[in-house]
Order: structure tokens, then C-alpha cells, then sequence
DNA sequence: TTAAATGCAAATCTTTTGCACTGGC
DNA sequence: GCCAGTGCAAAAGATTTGCATTTAA
């Protein structure tokens, strides 16, 4: 399969319009079949580099149609900026500190033997859990 | 103890000036010997409800040193914000969604049986665990 | 006395929004 | 042709910074 039957199958999946913008971010999230971690910033510079024109408010507002219709994950790590992953899975990520990056932690070696109860009234939408990682001393 | 010498204490111990704003911040978020969650912006507002002068930009300073200090700990939930806990033990949270409000969970009620393994030459600094709450569905 | 802390306004950074224009269907 | 999608600039938040003033030690 092309990156771009890919693209075009995530979209229309999701019943969004495959425009011309979003198949080229929609290539550059999952046209290798990968899972990605970006920044609007870091996709944006992504897609200027490939010769594509699109503005950095139409990353924003893309991401966040990605996200609205589930194709995406958002994830908070510092505050300062958000991260969109393509893996929609519940599933653990490394943060590195130092390059502030995030990647995927391997979901299998986590193993979560009791979680807190929720409140009455309430349930547990989503744990978010997030391993931040550093060098090693010495 | 007093709260005021509870924050005189806590100031102290990190080997900062006990200003008269740092008092006042500090006793909103120690006095009583409980664990508060804040935003700058909420305890700015608090301050200025308790009749104390302090102006915004130091609060966000203040609670920046005194996280750099190790008083309290940071916590990112969901991107927009800040969250600043005086409980700086590896613990996790409750977060509230329709109160975009942040609170501990029972550290005793989560057991990690596994966790992944740091990649080569990394070590884990810490694991940030959110469990996101939100009304239970009927 | 003096270095640290504060206050304010302005700057910065990320993200969203208003509105006219464009392009799938 | 219609309405969703886009681009741009401007707005909106959250947070930081520069600099003159104040204050704890």
C-alpha cells in the first residue's frame, strides 16, 4: 500500500475530506504505517521541508480535527506544548527529558496490577502514564 | 504549629528569604500541614481574596523557585496549564475533567507489578501516572 | 550595605479565532 | 453551487523577562 492509499483510507475512515493539506500531513503521520509523535511545530517544519504548502493554523486546526475524530491521541507531557500520537491505544510513552522528545514505551513490559478506585459517581476515562527518562548519572 | 511557622519552616528548610510574599504563599499552601494542587492563577486569586498584595508575575516566579527549590512538584495534565502539587512524592493523580480539577489519588491503591526498562545509558527520573475521571455514563 | 526579591508592563510562546477566499463533492 | 476547509493576521491564554524599586540579612 502507498503512503498516500493509506492517508486516504485514514481519512475517509474518520469521514473527513481527504483536501490536499490534510493528505500531505496525513502522509507525513502514517504514510509509512509507523506510529508518530509530533508537535504542530515539529509537523509543520515536517511539511514545509517536504515542498508542501500549508499554514502553521491549519497544522493546529488539522490536528485538532484529527484528534476530534479519533485518529489521533493527544498527550501532555510539560505543559508547554501538546503532543499527537498516531498510536490511539492505551499505552505508556518514554519522555526524554533532555531532547524533549516522546516515543512509544513498550506497552507489554507495563504491567498495572491495581489502580485506585474512582470516586463515586465517576469512572476512569484513560490513564495517562508517562516514564520520564534521563541520562544515567556518572 | 502555626502556619506561620509551618511556612517559615518549609521556607527555611529550602534555604529561601522568607519575604512577606512568599510567607503568604506559603501559608495558603502549607499552613494547615495539607496537600493542595494550584495554579498560579488560582492561588494568585486566593491571596488576593486572603487581602494580600502580590502581584501575578511573582507568583508565577515563586512557584517556579519553589519548585526549582524541590517544595513542590509540577504536574501537566492537560496542556493549557500548570498544576503545582505540595506533594512531592512519586504519587498519582486524580484528574476531573469536567472540573479541570486535580487532586492525589490513593498511592497505596496503585500497584505497578512491571514497568519498562530505560533504554541503554537512560534511567527513569520519575513516572507521572493520571487517571483521568470523568461522570459516569446514565 | 548589598544581593536577592518584587512589581509592573512588555515580550514570548503556543494555540485559537474571525473572516474572506478556495475547492471537494 | 454549497458548505467544509484553508490562509492569514489578529486575538487569546499562560508564562517569562527586563528593569527600576524595595527589602531581608
Amino acid at each position: 500500500m502507498t503512503p498516500n492509499d493509506r492517508a486516504l483510507e485514514w481519512l475517509s475512515g474518520a469521514k473527513l475530506r481527504p483536501t490536499r493539506q490534510r493528505m500531505a500531513l496525513a502522509e507525513a503521520l502514517i504514510g509509512d504505517g509507523q506510529h508518530r509523535h509530533v508537535t504542530a511545530e515539529s509537523l509543520f517544519e515536517h511539511a514545509k521541508g517536504q515542498g508542501n504548502k500549508v499554514s502553521l493554523a491549519t497544522v493546529y486546526n488539522t490536528l485538532r480535527a484529527f484528534c476530534d475524530a479519533g485518529l489521533l491521541q493527544e498527550v501532555t507531557v510539560d505543559g508547554a506544548r501538546s503532543y499527537f500520537d498516531t498510536n490511539t491505544h492505551d499505552h505508556p510513552h518514554f519522555y526524554w527529558e533532555d531532547e524533549s522528545r516522546l516515543t512509544d514505551a513498550p506497552a507489554e513490559q507495563l504491567r498495572i496490577a491495581q489502580l485506585p478506585q474512582a470516586p463515586e459517581g465517576l469512572e476512569i476515562a484513560s490513564v495517562d502514564v508517562v516514564i520520564r527518562l534521563r541520562k544515567k548519572a556518572g
